[in-house]
DNA sequence: TTTGTTGTAACTATTATTATTACAATTAAA
DNA sequence: TTTAATTGTAATAATAATAGTTACAACAAA
């Protein structure tokens, strides 16, 4: 299955917090900002504020990044959001046959090919920053004309 | 959410038609091998014939790799039980507000690095081969005495 | 005190995964 | 020709995750 919106939405909301200087960024904005539902746009900043990458203001509403953006990598927000169990990123069917030959062995050969698979996509998670999401969308609506 | 064991069962049906020389490979031996079930490995069974990675023999029953294991790559595996929909690892979130400049840009600025980031994993599973996990597990078995 | 907000629980609808039963079509061997 | 084993596929179910929604207590500023 596809990893979850929840990865893309994480994105959106803190590009949004990142960017938008004029007005206070609430739940409320976001899941209008991102097409959702406020109540999802919490969870997701829930997750962002555990991992220390978020602070959310209670009370009076918004949020501000906990950290500058070049130190906000898309693996950190991947790994907030749990888009895949325990960090494994493939499904191993369960309990192959110790009785076959090949049943007994599969995990000892894929798992290490499985987990190298993984961390190329992480590698590739971990090159990528907000800072480049907001140099990039900060042209775009400059290019628009404010 | 994980990547369906639809891949890992896959691959370890390949590795069983590709080393098993002593034994007939049917649905039924595959699926006690797998400890799943004879329809689930025909299904995949199935998709794998579809892409033209094996051949199936109806009515007598087995079935043979229709290729060399070095030319079957772990990608032609995971594109052949469809592990992500439209062959796009990440579920983006439907219809962005286009009233917001967030909004309106965010498929500009994502869209490439996600791209950038499934190519990553992509590759990585190109470069692997039926050939690598036969001879391992073929190495592991002889190991373990015949 | 009022207002707007966050955090969270509870619930729903939809979808994908995985498993299962059932059976027609196929093939080889008895 | 019949029997037995097998594939291909439809239909169904259980489980789990996703994504959405309503409701409301706790909170903080005006």
């Amino acid at each position: 299955m596809q990893i979850s919106s929840r990865f893309t939405l994480a994105v959106h909301i803190l590009t949004c917090i990142a960017v938008i200087k004029d007005t206070k960024v609430t739940s409320n904005f976001l899941a209008s900002s991102t097409n959702t539902n406020p109540v999802i746009v919490r969870k997701i900043l829930g997750q962002l504020k555990n991992v220390g990458l978020v602070e959310v203001v209670r009370g009076t509403g918004g949020a501000f990044l906990a950290k500058p953006p070049e130190e906000i990598s898309f693996l950190d927000i991947y790994k907030a959001v749990e888009c895949v169990e325990r960090g494994e990123l493939f499904h191993f069917h369960e309990n192959p046959n110790e009785k076959c030959p090949i049943g007994r062995n599969i995990h000892n050969v894929l798992d290490d090919k499985l987990e190298q698979v993984q961390r190329a996509m992480e590698r590739e998670l971990a090159s990528i920053s907000m800072a480049d999401v907001q140099g990039e969308i900060t042209k775009c609506i400059n290019i628009q004309g404010k």
